[in-house]
This record gives structure tokens, C-alpha cells and sequence, in this order.
DNA sequence: GCTTGGCACTCGGGATCGGCGAGTGCCAAC
DNA sequence: GTTGGCACTCGCCGATCCCGAGTGCCAAGC
């Protein structure tokens, strides 16, 4: 069938210039893979996947080299996942297993999705907002200064100091924080500012403004989407693989690892935590990352995805394996975000 | 002055180099700055220069370049502080001042650090060895699952879960937080650390290997300087202004952001908070950073240097204005942490 | 009708080479 | 100690050339 090895010498383009670099004639092609058919025969089916748009050539005689259409072609119906080693997946799991909170928890992803992948690898942490509340915490720092203790069941603590007009004891800070606790823990995010909001009402009116103080800091801490937007960035000597191509390439994803705001953007269209979404080159919104792809995925506790990790790396980038390595990865993370 | 005029000219050389990149010729000199000499005679003093190790030619009928002793030359002698400009000092002040918590602190400073520098910035979080209790939390999560959220003056919060083999009710909980605090808040961590060991033996026998288990957790936060080696880096896009000297110059300082314990060590060295350190080239223990320096400072409240923070460059950068830059971030972080 | 070997052609990359010019060191004169 | 003059050095740049990998096309073969 004329169609079929069409596509092997598409995928077979595709390896052997992830894995050596250069455009690939149709010469070491039949070399090195088992076509059955001469050098002439690939070089008609080339001239035939040039026409289609799947590949091209970088300038006249020489060999041909992927486009973005071919590695999306290739990634969607040529490649087949490749299950990572055993080894490999022991390394994840004690790896993870080893974290102490959620902060390690992530700046370990990070860096085995690095080492895993050899690329620059990314990590969102947990949003909050699909979090819920595990406890709050109301301390008195003096008589009058307040701190504010915020526990999420990710694992995630946020804090605010509150400054009161009047002097407040212990005996009111303990009703406060037990009636606050009553009110919220459990609730998501979105449903906990609501209910806060309407708590100042159930107390005395003589209280009412306190409460409301601290209603207010709470809510702001609670809605503030700021913690929202962190990312760790990790793996960024594997930019050095480069060498060549630096203006292309190297530049534009340093700037982007920079702006966490794009970077967050690419990994948002992962948002499904079971699938594992590729962006090849130009497909995404930047034009000055058209030299380089996304390979991301959603995690977290269930099916639901609490945040995105994945990769940047070159268009040229081994596919399967990264895939591979990205869904393994943020299946860990979530079992281990499970059990936290 | 002979000799006054030899360091004005080495100046000049320094200067010119940083701002052009290029090696400096007697000719371009004497035409850029003020000496009131002929170009010959800056050559004998050039001749004279190089033989005393301060500067080099990269190959004969080039212009000179200034070695390693010369940099450090200028940097203790040659050099006045350049003083920040206004507009820059309220950047900084503003930027700061609108911080939220400590993460948010650390995150600005560096920020800024690169900007205002154009290097690559990092900031060490403040130690936790030097730090003071500010609170002890206890929580319970369920029957037998206890959180401790240990809060530190610096605004760093630690939490530990703990798993307990008893059901434990709230009284005893809340006692136990109350003794806790008692015994150790205020006091800098080591001191902490010693008052918990003491604390199981002040309560029943019966109570007693409860108490050991969380005061084992806390010591192991309180003692764990896992969390004194993060830092965090920014301004890694400013090293695409290189282009040239990749291998040399890139992919080493790319490999060293990535290994936070070299940081440390590099800015390590900067253990005061009043001087700013310079490490020029091969000066320090990394013979792979040959290329590059570091300009760090310690930063803390009062004169108390609770961390470093600094940039990281190459040895032919802008040395004055970085100093400046560096010393001012230092002094203003130091004082937003006085006041929170 | 696909496949294949043959063949002329293209063109980028590396090697070679010569001229240009910035910069030097030295020396004699001031 | 400073200066102008001068011969010399050597890296950079552009021009030229050649080689070889790779192509497209065509006619013959299965």
C-alpha cells in the first residue's frame, strides 16, 4: 500500500532528524530504516509529502526536515506512546514520595520532568481557587495586630497580618476563630469568600466592624489570584543543547520563561488532566516562539485538574518520550497530592 | 604623575571595553578621553600595564582588554559608587513597598535586581537559623492526624503534619499549642529548638510521647536547612544579550542557576550586610565560571545580614552602576523586612 | 502502474588565499 | 618623559573554488 509507507518515510523522517539534527536524505534513510524499496522510490514518496505540506527543505539539495504540519501528523497517528523504563518510573515514584510539602512537592517535579525530558521543564502550582478550606487560623501577634492563618487542602498556607483599631482578648479571638472555622472549612474557595462575607451579620453589631476587618482580609485572600499565577521553571541548562540557532530559539524561550503570565498561557490549554496536549511551533499565539513546541497536560487529586505542568523544548524534540514522561509525571503528582 | 596617569589610563581601558565590547586601541583612547596625551605615550603606558599583569592583548595588533587583576584594580581603587538617579530610587521604593508577603518580597527584589542591572539576579531567602518564633500552631486535621504550622518573624511559615498513633481531643490540643507557644515563641530558632527537646519531660507521663512527636516534627522544622539553600533567580533572559562567548560564558552560569548550592556558595561569600562583594572571574572555586563575576551583598534587618542576595554576569560588565544598584535593592529589602 | 537505476544538475559548506587596516613596538628627536 | 615616524604583525573579510550530498527526471524493468 502506496499511502502507508508514505507515512513510514514520514515517520522515519521524523526520528532520524530528532535524533541527528540534520535535514535527512532519502540515501541514509533506506540505510537506516527497513523500507524494503530503493533511495528513488522514497525520494518520489518525498516529493509527494513536500507537495502535501509534511515536509521541506531547508534549500535546494539538500535533505528534507518536518514541518510543523508533519510533526503534528506524526504526533497524532505515527507515533506510539512510549512506556518509560522501569527503572525510570521507580525513580518518579521514590523521587516524589520523598517530598515534605507542596512547595517540594513541586520544586521536585520540576526538576525530575528536567532530567526526564532534557528540556526545559515547567510546573503550575495548584490554583487556588478549586481548593478548599482546611482550617483558618487566628492569632493574636499583639493586642491589637491580628494574624490571619489561611490552610488549603492543597497543602497551601496563605497569611495576613491585620491591624485593629481597638485592644481585643483572647476570649473573642477564640470565638471569632471558631465561629470563622464553622463557617468556611470545606468549602471551596469561591463558596468560602461568600460565606465569610455574610458573617459579620450574625455577630453584634459592636463587633461587626473587627469581623469585618478581618472578614475582609480573609476574602481578599481568599479571591487574590496572584498565588494563582506561580510557576517553578526548572531545567534551563538544557538550553545550552542548542548551540546553534541561539537568536531562533534560545532567546524568545528565555524571555517567555521569564513572563510567567505566557508561560501560563501555554500550559493553560492543557487543562484536562488525562490527556496530554501537544503545541507544535506556530500553533500557539507568539510568533517568536515558532521554533518551539509545548507538551502539557493537567494534574491533580482525581480527575480534576487542579493546575498544568508540561515542557518547552525545539519543534525538533523527541515526542513520544516527552509525552510519556509528562503523563507519568503528573500522574505521581496527582496520586501524591491524593494522599497529602 | 606618571604613574596617576598609568591608572587613568587602565580606567579608560576598563571603561571603554565594557561600553564597546571590543578590545581598545591606543588610538580610539586618547580620542575618547581627556588624558592630554598623544597616543604614544598611552602606548608605553599600555606596554607598562601589561607587564604588570592588567591588562592583555587577545592576539598581537589587537587593541588590549583588561585581565582579571585589572577589573579587580578598578573595582577597589578606580571606581566611584555612582549614585542611583532618582526616578530609579522611587522605582525601587514603590515596587517594594507593594509587597505582600515574604515570597512576594523575594520575588520583587529580584525582579528589579535585573532590571535595574541587566544581569541575572539572585536573591537568597532569608535564613531561617537567624530568625525568632512569632507563633506555634496546632491543628487538628482529624482525630489522629495533627498540622503544625510553625510561623517565623520573617514572615516564612513552615508546616508539618503529623500522624498520630492515638486519638487526641481538643483540649488537649489546645493546651498542648498553648505550653508550646509558651516555651519557645520569641526565641531565635536554636535556642527554640533546645527549649522543645526540654518540653515533653514538663508534662504527665502518659501525655508524654504525644508531646515528643510533635516537638520531634518541629525541632526537624526548626533544624531543617533544607529551606535556607532556596533561592530565586530571575533575569535569565538578560543573558541572551551575550550571543557571542556562548560555550564560554552561558552554559556555565545556565548550569550554576540550576544548582542552588553553587549560588549559595557564590554569594555566600557576601556575609555582611554593610559591604557590597565583588568576585571577578577566576577568583572564585569554580574554575567553569572563569567568565563570569559576581556583585553580592547581605541583606537583613538592622546591620544583620540574614542572606544574600546579588547578580551574576559576565566579568566584563558595568561595575560601578551594578555595585550601586545592588547596595541600594540590599538596603531597601532590609528595611521593608524591618518594618513587616 | 509502481519501482528502480542512471544521470545531469544544484547549491551549501569548507578550504584556500590575498588585501586591508587597526594596532603595535621601537627609535630617534624634542 | 613625551612625541611623531615607521616598519611590522596578524586577524578579519570577501572572493574564489571545489567537493559531495542530495535532488528531479527519465527510461527501462517487474
Amino acid at each position: 500500500m502506496v499511502e502507508d509507507r508514505k507515512l513510514a518515510v514520514l515517520r522515519a523522517i521524523v526520528e532520524d532528524y530528532v535524533a541527528t539534527q540534520e535535514p535527512v536524505g532519502s540515501k541514509s534513510l533506506v540505510d537506516r530504516h527497513p523500507l524494503g524499496v530503493s533511495p528513488a522510490t522514497v525520494r518520489n514518496d518525498m516529493a509527494a509529502l513536500e507537495e502535501e505540506g509534511f515536509i521541506t527543505q531547508p534549500h535546494t539539495s539538500a535533505g528534507r526536515i518536518p514541518t510543523d504540519k508533519g510533526y503534528r501528523l506524526f504526533v497524532d497517528r505515527l507515533s506510539q506512546v512510549k512506556p518509560l523504563s522501569g527503572p525510570e518510573r521507580r525513580a518518579i515514584a521514590t523521587l516524589l514520595e520523598g517530598a515534605i510539602d507542596l512547595d517540594d512537592v513541586v520544586q521536585r517535579s520540576v526538576r525530575l520532568l528536567a532530567q526526564l525530558t532534557h528540556q526545559v521543564a515547567v510546573v503550575q502550582y495548584p490554583t487556588l481557587s478549586r481548593s478548599t478550606v482546611r482550617h483558618v487560623e487566628v492569632v493574636a501577634l499583639s493586642a491589637s495586630r491580628i494574624l490571619l492563618v489561611l490552610i488549603l487542602s492543597t497543602g497551601r498556607v496563605e497569611q495576613r497580618v491585620v491591624e485593629l483599631p481597638d485592644d481585643i482578648d483572647e476570649t473573642r479571638i477564640a470565638e471569632l476563630r471558631s465561629r470563622i472555622n464553622v463557617a468556611v472549612v470545606g468549602q471551596r474557595l469561591e463558596v468560602a469568600a461568600e460565606s465569610l462575607v455574610a458573617l459579620p451579620d450574625e455577630f453584634d453589631p459592636g463587633q461587626r466592624p473587627v469581623v469585618a476587618m478581618l472578614v475582609a482580609a480573609l476574602v481578599e485572600a481568599t479571591t487574590d489570584h496572584r498565588s494563582d499565577e506561580r510557576v517553578a521553571v526548572g531545567g534551563t541548562a538544557n538550553l545550552a543543547k542548542f548551540g546553534e540557532g541561539f537568536d531562533v530559539a534560545i532567546r524568545p524561550m528565555l524571555e517567555a520563561l521569564e513572563e510567567h503570565v505566557v508561560l501560563l498561557k501555554l500550559l493553560g490549554e492543557a487543562t484536562s488532566a488525562s490527556t496530554v496536549t501537544v503545541r507544535i511551533g506556530h500553533e500557539g499565539p507568539y510568533r517568536e516562539l515558532a521554533a518551539t513546541s509545548v507538551v502539557a497536560t493537567g494534574y491533580g487529586p482525581g480527575d480534576e485538574a487542579l493546575a498544568s505542568l508540561g515542557i518547552v523544548g525545539p519543534t525538533r524534540m523527541d515526542y513520544p518520550g516527552t509525552m510519556a514522561a509528562v503523563r507519568a509525571v503528573a500522574r505521581y503528582v496527582s496520586r501524591i497530592l491524593d494522599e497529602g
